[in-house]
DNA sequence: CTATAATTTCACGGCTTCCTGAAAGGATAA
DNA sequence: TTATCCTTTCAGGAAGCCGTGAAATTATAG
């Protein structure tokens, strides 16, 4: 019962290790590289404002790894740079509320790649337009590709337009959300 | 205006293309790697069913890589084998409603990512619980870590059920919009 | 201004993922 | 059964992505 200080400290670390490679193989869903992913996970499960040499130590990669990815997370909104008084050296800590974070990732990944998607939806269905096409697109063939491109162009604003609303009001929803779980746990 | 009968068949030809194209950019966002995607786009913008042998041609891909992408596109369940009678040939077929197409994609993505995901999460919480390390539970240290992770697994666990519920109620939230936005364009 | 500390950039190499094409496997008709 | 047609598998190679480490750049202290 007396060597038990290292045991915990040891497991604690484990536990975070073991967080942090969870973030990792999560990253193709928040569309980052797994590195990246790691490099917030340390942060944000140790909840500590770190330097570069912390990082590289923690997760034995180089430098310029760091400095890479520590640059995206910035681009991303995902981490903040801090500095202290008297040490030259920057420091970055992770956001760190799980709604915000949840909002920025898919912000960024609606800006990134869902709305891209949306605009070159809307060429392709001018493309098919009658003012594009004339008389020919009156065709069944034409007709059966513009319906398809429509129904997408449908259900994407839709999608578009609800996940703007639940993100307008996830402020009032969460505190919903609090107040009906209490603090009673996950399940 | 007698000529533009090879026209407008290669401007719809070109605007296909561009779509594949297109669902080939999209698949990150699927979770699939971009052949696949392809290979099914191909299929949906057209509507047609189609062999190995039309896909091969179409998209300028080997046998082999037709042959794999179909198998994964079969088992996620977004492509489906027909039949001719009197035609050895399998040919294949992409699933036309949008609603169905989306709910298969979040389905998968949810089975194969997420549900691991949170069950890692569980197990972290488990690992960090006072049966796992005794008194030392009480630790700021593990309380903090241990925070964090049970916010995440209330936020996760959230998300899950709703989304559950969103899915459920496609059927009638699609009837609704149906009726809401009648057959009146996108915006 | 110079020396030193900290960070960023980038060419190169390693690794993973994907694709090809040929060979094996399977199904149907004769 | 054998011949033919079609599909799947898989070893090897190509392409793209990612990480390293050293050099260049920037910032601060003296």
């Amino acid at each position: 019962m007396k060597s038990t200080h290292r045991d915990w400290k040891e497991r604690l670390t484990s536990v975070e290790q073991e967080f942090v490679e969870l973030w990792g193989s999560m990253s193709s869903l928040w569309g980052i590289n797994p590195t990246m992913a790691r490099i917030h996970g340390i942060m944000f499960i140790t909840g500590q404002t770190m330097t570069m040499d912390d990082i590289m130590e923690r997760l034995a990669i180089s430098r310029g790894n760091v400095s890479m990815n520590l640059t995206k997370l910035l681009e991303w909104g995902l981490v903040k740079r801090v500095h202290r008084p008297g040490d030259r050296r920057d420091y970055y800590e992770s956001i760190r509320d799980v709604w915000e974070l949840f909002t920025i990732v898919a912000t960024q990944r609606k800006r990134r790649e869902i709305d891209p998607v949306l605009s070159t939806l809307r060429r392709c269905r001018d493309e098919l337009s009658p003012e594009a096409l004339g008389a020919r697109a009156e065709e069944d063939f034409v007709q059966d590709r513009a319906k398809r491109i429509n129904d997408l162009l449908k259900f994407l604003s839709l999608m578009d337009s609800l996940s703007q609303k639940f993100f307008e009001s996830h402020k009032s929803l969460r505190q919903a959300v609090d107040l009906l779980a209490g603090d009673g746990g996950e399940e």
